[in-house]
RNA sequence: GCCCGGAUGGCGAAAUUGGUAAACGUUGCGGUCUCAGAAGCCGUUGGAGUACAAUCCUUGAGAGUUCGAGUCUCUCUUCGGGCACCA
């Protein structure tokens, strides 16, 4: 029979699924190999080809690792709360657990048609009641928990209270709120349960704060600052406004060093791990306080202003101070004489969008508020400013202004005609711009005068401390995550409310169910929508926290979930935790790069600080797969003088002859650019009657590389491919395109080819009749060295991702083997082997014909790699003469080292160049003659 | 502006530590088989050159290191991604 790959891959789909082939268990007696992918979002469009290529690349890996002894978990699960399934039912009344259901079908459906060794046991959803019930548990150990800077880990709030109880909050080191009160242990005993409750808030790992948040009205939510881009939602792209609000957030700020440190630690690629340390944005330098002129502390509340800098040693050159114009102290020291400008300032400031105040850098602005402040160092008296430039919500939201040192500040004094001080003696031109470095001595900067920059640092932090004006400091751009959202389609927060604090429910009242409501919009009163949902409240008194947790919450643990599926009493078992560990492989795109792998790794070591999971970071190695974009086909349709469109195409060559408008065309109906004009006419009916103008008799159509999408007539989807070619072809292809990394235009014309190739591996097994043949007996050498070669290769690439190359070496291979006509059955089982994690079901099919048990082929040893039957009698010999004149000499290998460049110099060939003179300089690389000089 | 990553035939690409650039696939062209098509098989497909060959040139541009550079160094061009009044 000829390749069926209809028949053969639905029977060995049929087979893994019936008889639970891939189902991982606890296995000690073999290492363990995790792979994972990120979990898609099932969306309604359901796959296009795109999609599973980081599928099929962890699969391939999945199965080479199972054939070389390795118990592999490989899982797959949905990510399944979140927006798109929320819009639809605001428009349609359907409950999106319903849409997301049928989603899933779709998905799994796809899935399996692909053949991917998947442990379907384990298949996880984020908004199953059975799995937020933890998303919701590892909320509340959050909200139990502070983080403790002396020990450097997060603990039980208890060892907070312990510590309120001994000493009062003067020994207690943690990551809080700017704001907390300072007391003794008496004043902490008289507290009211309420006010502990109040400040304990201060401390706990995610809390509840008014703080400043992206709102996004059109969502109706507030959205993370990584959900944010440009001033727009990530999904959906609606803009975004600044908004106070009462928020849920978690302390991610706690971890950002341990984030930053951790990342030295992981092989990630360089890219993602540089956005991390973007994101998390340490800088080291010094916060100092600059003593207001004549301010009462008792009128302000404060007669300092504290600034941070990463160039303390600049400070003797600071002629000007800024504050935001958002500084809660603007009002309080703007002179009666500055009023009007300062108001004018903040309005105006105020009108311009977020977006408009990063886009505009170029306009210097600013208002004097008529205070000064004095410098520490010098007691000089310098202006204090506002000016937009600052930001409010970074450092202290005050900047000491050094001109001669940075360029902001430079144009900034030279626009309101401040003073410009040079301060190190290789300054150059600071007439003309400021020069920020760092060499040389410092000059006009009184006891650090002569220094040198690291000397200087040093020395005015000792000074400044010593003095109480200041402090070494280390700043973080990273702040903490808003982690509510006003929707209805995410987990609810397992929090309740009495005398307006937040408490917990109790453990064991998890999972906190989703409440069913009528409509999925806010009430009319402006609560989020779960304030729709009626009889719903704590011991039927109390009011439930309305907002639900972020799309980031259920994927930041999930592969813990993986370890231990249907777990009904913990996240995961400390024995499956003990034993999968973390994950060794993780692959998906890299625009989750400050998102997702950013929260999990924080609730990763969370997890780790409470004892619950073994390792500080979750993903090992990770791979980013590439973009597969889509690849529009246009017809040029000619436009007549009104600009109304005629009822005549033009094929692309002659375009330019005429006036003519671009249209999509579905780019399954074209091939090599041809457009196929019948199935055209059967797409687009409004043309059947359409005149073509052709191009050598072809109508041929434009391209354009854009984003796969449905409205462009660009998506490819798998199932047809699958249909027309089988799902081996189709993942061998996707892997054969070009390195998993890379993003790239889908072009379905080469699939052909390993369609070809495939067949060609098919027909290796059997004779002229179509009928299985193989022979028992020896290998021929050619026979050995050419599957040697593939098991080596093979090998190689997988285990350095390069997938694409060793589906050039199996063509490669066959293409030998059919050439020997190699019928040996020891030969063409290895093969088989070597082929299996590429492409399953036709090994599979050939394997059982083989006589071997079914199934057995998953789990069998990866053929061992023999270098000697590399070996050949004479070897080829490449010597370049004066680094240019390539010769090719053919040598025997019997030839003992020395013997070689004997034979190397009275080669025939060699000697014609030689022309009896002996060579001026022989080198040598490894043992080997490779070039004369002659 | 700053930080990463690229640039190799008509196209996708390969070249793993510096050692015969363009493997493998595709497209195009020619042939074979066939009533015909599909499928298969064979040849050819970077450029110049020639009757055939020999030979020379070619990895975005320019320089450098080296016996030898797609690979290493510097400068520039250009494309993609990220960050961006971050003090």
């Amino acid at each position: 029979m000829d390749y069926q790959f209809k028949e053969i891959e639905q029977k060995w789909q049929k087979h893994w699924a019936q008889n639970q082939t891939f189902k991982a268990e606890q296995d000690s007696s073999k290492p363990k190999f995790y792979v994972l992918d990120m979990f898609p979002y099932p969306s309604g469009a359901g796959l296009h080809v795109g999609h599973p290529l980081g599928y099929i690349a962890s699969d391939v890996f999945s199965r080479y690792k199972r054939l070389k002894g390795f118990n592999v978990l490989h899982p797959m699960g949905y990510d399944s709360f979140g927006l798109p399934a929320e819009q639809y039912a605001i428009q349609t009344g359907q409950h999106p657990a319903l849409t997301t259901e049928t989603n899933i079908n779709t998905y799994r459906k796809q899935l399996d048609q692909i053949g991917f060794s998947f442990d379907w046991n384990r298949e996880v959803r984020t908004s199953d009641p059975a799995y937020y019930k933890w998303t919701q548990w590892v909320f509340m150990q959050l909200f139990n928990s502070w983080y403790n800077l002396e020990t450097d880990r997060a603990e039980d709030i208890t060892s907070l209270i312990e510590k309120f109880n001994a000493a009062g909050s003067a020994d207690v080191k943690a990551v809080c709120d700017e704001e907390v009160a300072s007391f003794l242990p008496s004043d902490w005993a008289v507290m009211s349960a309420e006010q502990k409750q109040e400040e304990l808030l201060k401390y706990r790992l995610t809390y509840l704060r008014e703080s400043t948040v992206n709102w996004c009205p059109a969502l109706g939510t507030v959205l993370a600052n990584d959900e944010v881009k440009d001033g727009y939602s990530e999904r959906g792209g609606h803009p975004v406004e600044q908004k106070k609000m009462m928020q849920w957030s978690m302390r991610i700020s706690a971890y950002a060093e341990r984030l930053l440190q951790g990342l030295n630690t992981i092989d990630w690629p360089e890219p993602v791990k540089e956005m991390q340390r973007n994101w998390i944005g340490k800088s080291v330098g010094a916060s100092v306080r600059f003593k207001i002129e004549g301010a009462d502390a008792a009128v302000l509340g404060t007669d300092y202003i504290e600034v941070f800098t990463t160039r303390v040693d600049t400070i003797f050159g600071v002629s000007y101070l800024v504050l935001a114009p958002e500084h809660e102290l603007v009002a309080a020291l703007t002179t009666p004489g500055q009023e009007v400008a300062i108001n004018n300032y903040i309005t105006q400031t105020k009108k311009k969008s977020e977006l408009d105040r990063m886009a505009d850098t170029k306009t210097v602005s600013g208002a004097f508020t008529g205070s000064y402040v004095i410098n520490p160092v010098n007691g000089e008296c310098v202006q204090l400013w506002i000016a937009d430039y600052v930001l409010a919500g970074y450092g202290t939201g005050a900047v000491m202004g050094v001109p001669s040192g940075d360029q902001r500040d430079w144009l900034f004094a030279r626009h309101f005609d401040l003073p410009v001080v040079q301060i190190l003696d290789a300054q150059k031109d600071i007439e003309l711009q400021a020069d920020a470095t760092k060499e040389g001595k410092y000059l006009n900067s009184g006891f650090i005068n002569g220094l040198r920059y690291a000397e200087a640092t040093q020395t005015l932090n000792t000074w400044l401390e010593e003095r109480g004006a200041g402090k070494a400091k280390i700043n973080y751009r990273m702040r903490d995550a808003i982690f509510g959202r006003q929707r209805y389609w995410g987990e609810p927060i397992p929090v309740y409310f009495k005398d307006g604090l937040p408490y917990l429910i109790k453990e064991e009242e998890l999972p906190l169910l989703l409440p069913e409501i009528d409509k999925y919009l806010p009430t009319e009163t402006g609560e989020p929508p779960l304030g729709r949902a009626e009889d719903w409240s704590y011991e039927d008194q109390y009011d439930y926290e309305l907002s639900t947790m972020p799309g980031w919450a259920g994927s930041s643990w999930y592969w813990y979930r993986y370890m231990d599926a249907n777990n009904g009493t913990a996240f995961a078992s400390k024995e499956a935790i003990q034993y999968w560990k973390d994950v060794d492989l993780y692959i998906g795109g890299a625009e989750h790069a400050t998102g997702h792998l950013l929260y999990s790794r924080f609730w990763n070591k969370f997890l780790k600080d409470l004892g619950y999971v073994q390792e500080e970071e979750p993903f090992k190695k990770l791979i980013n797969q590439g973009m597969i974009q889509g690849r529009s086909n246009f017809v040029y349709r000619v436009v007549d003088a009104d600009g109304k469109g005629t009822n005549t195409l033009v094929s692309y060559g002659l375009r330019k002859e005429y006036k003519t408008s671009a249209l999509h065309v579905d780019v399954n109906i074209v091939e090599n650019e041809i457009l196929n004009i019948e199935k055209f006419k059967l797409f687009r009916p409004e043309f059947e009657q359409a005149e073509f103008i052709l191009e050598n008799g072809k109508y041929i159509c434009g391209v354009e590389v854009e984003k796969m999408s449905k409205s462009k007539f660009n998506v490819v989807n798998p199932d047809i491919l699958i249909e027309n070619y089988g799902a081996d072809t189709l993942r061998m292809y996707e892997m054969f395109l070009g390195p998993i990394e890379q993003s790239k235009p889908w072009n379905t014309n080469g699939i052909e080819g390993v369609f070809k190739f495939l067949r060609k591996f098919w027909r290796l097994f059997h004779n002229e009749a179509w009928v299985f043949h193989v022979e028992d007996g020896v290998p021929s050498k050619a026979e050995l060295k050419a599957l040697h070669k593939i098991i080596k290769k093979v090998q190689d690439d997988i285990e350095r991702f390069s997938f694409n190359t060793s589906v050039s070496s199996f063509m490669i291979a066959v293409n030998e083997l059919t050439e020997l006509k190699c019928k040996n059955r020891q030969v063409l089982e290895d093969l088989v082997v070597v082929l299996s994690s590429y492409a399953p079901h036709i090994c599979e099919e050939l394997w059982s014909l083989l006589g071997h048990k079914a199934g057995s082929l998953s789990f069998v040893s990866y053929p061992e790699f023999k270098p000697e039957y590399m070996v050949e009698d004479e070897f080829s010999y490449p010597i370049s003469v004066n680094g240019k004149t390539r010769l090719n000499l053919s040598l025997s290998l019997a030839l003992e080292p020395s013997a070689i460049e004997q034979a190397v110099l009275s080669n025939e060939d060699v000697q014609k160049y030689l022309e009896g003179k002996t060579p001026k300089k022989v080198i040598v690389v490894k043992g080997r003659i490779v070039n004369l000089v002659i």
